[in-house]
DNA sequence: AAGAGAGTAGACAGGTCTGTCTGGTATCGT
DNA sequence: ACGATACCAGACAGACCTGTCTACTCTCTT
């Protein structure tokens, strides 16, 4: 048998850039005012094609979700190396560089969820398990850097990211970089 | 002249049924899955009565997104009295309580502007407006109170708040609200 | 008395949406 | 050589969308 036996993970250059094309759409412009014929048009993808790798649409939506965690995990395990608590400040400090830049339109599962209200729906189960995993990675760089309170800690870090991913989408950048900054050095110390 | 002379706040019981029902759909189900149609019918309002109210479906989501803030500001008006810091508390323990309820479906503010990518646009203006009142209240209370860096304090409780919303939506309400109190401890320590 | 304004019911136009289907081509493993 | 898989182009169905229009009723103001 060869490398990938994996189930979902089959790849094909048509999938990828129906799914890369999407994944723009959708950041930028939010999920249901895209529809499926723009994508499969700039994807330069037929339509039987699409509906050959994604059985609908909510499917395609799940498969940007996944894969906009999976991105995450590969930025954050190919960060250079360090202790744990320059590890978390190196999160905060691209999470801040990368909200200031002009393309920045808020987080995508953020987003993504104001547009699917029921929680049991699969794409805000995808949704969700990022955020476990996210509240997880905190926790274990704060218990690496021996902090007394790991577990607290991380869902108020939890806290502060929703504020700061909102904030850079809706107020102005500057103004919330300080304010994260110092809202990081004043939870951390306390 | 009688005592309305102000162009838009023409009342009247269509309206009114209708920009209800409109705040109870968009806010349960997001802007652009719910349709004129589906709003009319459950206001029991005509179509052309809609139309002469609300020139375009914008417009009637910009009025949703005006009332829900004149909704939060009258509210903080008709709040007990109070020094400023049990004014400050107050408010995001109501927040809180509010946020752990059934019914919650997170910030309209935050989800509308999830639907609405370009800043320029009147709905997102709206939203904007909204904001800076909230940070300014954060900062008038937190000057009454005495706070040595009401200005940078009041972003970092704007962000909180922007992290509360998002949490209370997606996460467990019981971790988070723990979690907004601790920060909000560590905070306004300082 | 008369007209303006607010209201109702519902048909209609023109567009967009998701998803299906037809029909054909090319590549690749066996 | 052959069957499976991936791909293309595009028509089509059926639903839903916003917004317009006709035609009529009621009530208030002047």
């Amino acid at each position: 048998m060869s490398g990938e036996t994996l189930k979902e993970r089959r790849s094909s250059p048509a999938r990828d850039r129906v799914l890369q094309t999407a994944a723009r759409l959708f950041y930028r412009e939010g999920v249901h005012t895209v529809g499926i014929d723009r994508i499969i048009a700039e994807a330069g993808v037929a339509k039987a094609t699409f509906y050959h790798h994604f059985p609908s649409k909510d499917d395609l939506v799940r498969a940007y979700v996944t894969e906009q965690g999976a991105l995450q995990r590969a930025a954050v395990a190919a960060m250079p190396e360090g202790s744990p608590r320059e590890r978390l400040m190196a999160i905060f400090a691209f999470m801040t560089e990368f909200g200031a830049g002009p393309a920045y339109r808020g987080c995508p599962f953020v987003n993504t969820a104001a547009e699917y209200p029921d929680p049991a729906h699969p794409v805000r189960q995808a949704i969700a398990e990022h955020r476990r995993w996210t509240r997880d990675l905190y926790r274990d760089l704060l218990a690496g850097d021996g902090h007394p309170d790991a577990e607290r800690t991380a869902d108020i870090l939890l806290l502060l990211r929703d504020g700061l991913v909102v904030g850079f989408d809706l107020d102005d950048p500057a103004t919330v970089g300080t304010a994260v900054q110092e809202a990081l050095s004043r939870v951390l110390a306390g």
